[in-house]
Formats: structure tokens, sequence, C-alpha cells
DNA sequence: TACATAATTAACGTTAACGTAAACGTCAAG
DNA sequence: CTTGACGTTTACGTTAACGTTAATTATGTA
């Protein structure tokens, strides 16, 4: 209930507890994408940028850009009541979902063939082709891929 | 049974097909990602060539640079027999797949919060803070990500 | 054989996401 | 009052992954 450190960070505290570096903190905070109140020319971070932060860092594990995450934080900062807007918002948060989700069927069959080498290896024999592992199920239609 | 156009593609024809640019394919193979038969002077792709460049774009779908590519391919190569590298090959393998696991664990929270939000915007009322949204169960340890 | 179509190499340009260095202010401790 | 330790802005440097000419060479077809 107490909070430790009163909920305040100076740049290096939060940069060192998330583990990234000051110049980046900066850098979104160019990017736009936190802006930690300012008490004269330093910056305080509260909880809500370290919250806001780890969405950064999430978006970026997943492989959004900066500008990706910029634009799906906006999604939930619109001025209120823009109902106009909010079908392409939901358009937008689908589309997203869509990728994410075609992305972990990737990841999966990329698991799927890994842990299937790994048991190869495991299992001691190996041919010396170089070839005959690839997984021959990868050969769906081969979607093309939309550009990052 | 019978391929269609025998297996064998010109560089612009494999690369329609796979949704990326000649450059993409020259570039890969500058990277020692791919080698595609030299007939004199031009390049010759065959469905092996193909398999790989399949592989590599899907890495790339799931985030791995082409070094990262390169190398994983190459677990794959190794000069047959060279049992002394085996548990080596065997150790990054499964760091791979533990990476791998861990982003899917984050894709599929980031999934769930946006889609959670998809519902909260399609039940019309909306409050104007815009920070309140964001999904407290966030807050575990954070974890700092390796970088890329 | 001429001309439109691709292919090749070489090399400079571009964007994103910071790294790194310079130059300077601030505050507590010795 | 000087030395660290940390903070600030400004700005140039770096790396990855291609894009984009440019200049040149086949290839295929009318």
């Amino acid at each position: 209930m107490t909070p430790k450190t009163s909920g305040k960070y100076t740049i290096k505290q939060l940069a060192e507890e998330c583990g990234v570096t000051a110049r980046t903190l900066r850098h979104y905070e160019d990017q736009g994408l936190i802006s930690p109140e300012r008490r004269g020319q330093h910056r305080i971070y509260h909880q809500q940028d370290k919250i806001r932060l780890s969405w950064i860092l999430r978006g970026k594990h997943v492989g959004f850009s900066l500008s990706e995450i910029g634009e799906m934080l906006d999604l939930y900062n619109l001025p209120d009541g823009r109902v106009q807007q909010r079908a392409t918002t939901l358009d937008r948060c689908r589309t997203r979902v869509n990728d994410l989700k075609s992305q972990r069927d990737d990841i999966n069959t990329t698991i799927n063939e890994l842990e299937g080498f790994c048991d190869l290896l495991g299992s001691l024999k190996r041919s010396s082709d170089g070839t005959h592992w690839i997984n021959q199920n990868t050969q769906k239609p081969l979607k093309a891929y939309s550009p990052r």
C-alpha cells in the first residue's frame, strides 16, 4: 500500500529499472511516446510513465516500430467522444490483432521446427545434406508479409 | 506431380511469387543467406532456394535480423559430424526457442489488451482519461528484454 | 537483326533507433 | 569551493535492410 519510492523516478532510476538507457527515454519522449513531468529542467517519471514505458517495450518486443506504438497509444487517447473516428479506430485495432495472430502462427511453426531440430540433434545421427531438415509443411501458399 | 515451372525461377519470378524485390534477393545473397545456381552471369533459383527464402521471410516476420537468420540456417549446415559443436548448437537452439516463447507471451497479452479495448469501443461509452485502460496486470516485475 | 525486357554489378541514398560526444547547469559531500 | 555524480540540450555518428539510380550486358521475339 505504501509506495517505496513514492512512485517517482529520476530518468536514470527508471532507465535502470526498466533495462534501457536514459538516452532511450529521451528518445521516446522526442517521439512523443512519453511526457514526464518537468520540475524545472529535470524530468520526473511517475507510475503512469512507467506503465506506458512497459507498453512501449512490450510493443517493441513483439516487433512494432516506435511510430506504430505511438499510434496504438494514441488510439486510446482520442479527444473523447470522437465517435466519428471510432469505426476506423476499431478497424485499425482489429488489423493489428490479425497481424499479431499471423505473427504468432509463424512463431509457433518456428518453435516447432527448432524443437524438432533439437530432437534430431539429440538423436545423434545426422546426414550431411543440410537442407533435408527443412520442414516441408512449410510450403503453404507462402503468403507475402506486409512490410514493417 | 509435374512441376509447372520445372522448379526453376528467374530472380524476378521468385521475387514476385514471394512478395519481395529482386534487390532483396540479391541482398540476401550478399549476406550469404541463399546461393542460387549461376547460369553464366544469371541466377537460377530452385525449390530449395524458395524453401530457404520462405524460412528467411518467416524469420523476419517473427523479428529476427538477417544475421540471426543466417546463424540459424548455419546451425543446420554444420560440416557434418562436428559432434563437438553439437552441444553449443543445441544450446543456441533452445535459447532461440525460449526467446520465441517469451515473445509469444507478449504477443498474447498484447492481443488480449487490444481485443479488450475493441470490446470497450464496441460498448459505446468511454471516459476521457486516456490511461485507465492500460491493463494493470501488465505490471509484473517488468523483465528487461535483451536487445535485438 | 533491331528493339523492348530483364539481368548484372557498383555505389550512393534513406530511415529507424538509438549511441556517443560536446558543452554546460546543479547540488550534496568533503 | 572544488570535485563528482547526474541532468540537460544539441548534434553528429552508426548499423541494418534494403531503395534507387547508373552504366552495361544478355535474352527473347517480331
